[in-house]
DNA sequence: GAGATATTGAACTGTTTAGTTTTTTATCGG
DNA sequence: CCGATAAAAAACTAAACAGTTCAATATCTC
């Protein structure tokens, strides 16, 4: 049998996002993975083809925890879970704010097609859900062009996490936001 | 006085721009800044002090090149401005896509100080003239508290432009949040 | 046109990169 | 406790990187 390994797949993801999501992947070196990781140079290649097979692990590993949450199905569905997911989707625990999603879209040009994938498939169920929240409070408007508006500002809302002003200020704008959408 | 240099430092910040603007500072090297600009290292590095100094420099280029279009000074000020504002901001031509600024928040981390203050100054700025812009219309809320709501928008339709079908949809995205934003 | 002067291109430097190979080490079954 | 086996550590490779140096070259003034 030999050796068994001392960390499993998802230990690695769990701590490889982090740096990716603050660094980017261009700015990500192997070594800083590493260190992060605690899982030397083999061991990684072992689990992972290659930096950008890791970089697609971890941004499926954040979408699927990020679902798990499940911000956007909890009933009854309306307006309070839309607010639900802009105040509390991007997150903000320390190296980790705002989006690794939305923050990985500003790559694209670098990272493997499989990333542009992952991340519209995203999109597009955010915007279905969105859009089942938003019907249910029957706008005059199309629930679909209200859900895509509202992913644009959410998306906005994420970009801004980089400023380090932005966490107070969220929260007013979101206010601000949900009172215009709420009248259409 | 000796041989005339074959390029002036304007010519220089705009080819190199849209390397950056696509690329992303890390992600760009100099033999790319090369090509783009047809100017050799030696070159570059007669004129700025080094490649922080180059990104730098386009930025400041961008922002006031950005700034002589004037969308938001147009008289009579309203609505009509900041939805102008929303459709012709974000650029569109060729590599060019969404706004160079805004893409740039995401690489915070690893650009010099002084870009974060070139960013943040310049958002500023156009919180506050988003916020004439509203004022001019006697909103119920406050103007202040309606621009940046509007900045934040406008920073997502950014980064969306990094989605190959952004364009499209970004038309229709503004026109449902310029009916909600008028009912304020 | 000669000499001074500034630019340019190319060769060079030391570091860092992603990725591979080889050696060492730990843990298993027997 | 021994040998097989698998993982982990370390040494290594080749390429790319930002930045420097220096010789070649072009244009000016006189």
């Amino acid at each position: 049998m030999g050796r068994p390994k001392g960390f499993s797949r998802e230990e690695v993801l769990e701590k490889a996002m982090p740096v990716f999501w603050k660094r980017g992947f261009a700015d990500t070196s192997l070594q800083e993975l590493e260190r992060a990781t605690g899982v030397n140079k083999s061991g990684l290649y072992t689990e992972f083809r290659d930096k950008e097979d890791l970089f697609v692990a971890c941004l499926r590993h954040y979408l699927e925890s990020q679902g798990r949450r499940g911000l956007l199905t909890k009933e009854p569905l309306g307006w309070k879970n839309v607010e639900t997911f802009l105040k509390n989707g991007p997150l903000n625990k320390g190296e980790q704010q705002g989006c690794f999603s939305i923050n990985s879209m500003r790559e694209f040009a670098i990272l493997p097609d499989e990333a542009y994938g992952v991340v519209t498939e995203n999109r597009a169920l955010l915007e279905r859900l969105l859009a089942l929240n938003i019907e249910a409070e029957k706008p005059c408007m199309a629930p679909s062009a209200v859900a895509e508006m509202v992913l644009s500002f959410f998306s906005g809302l994420c970009i801004e996490r980089n400023l380090k002003s932005s966490k107070a200020s969220s929260t007013r704008k979101i206010e601000t936001f949900m009172t215009a959408i709420r009248s259409l």
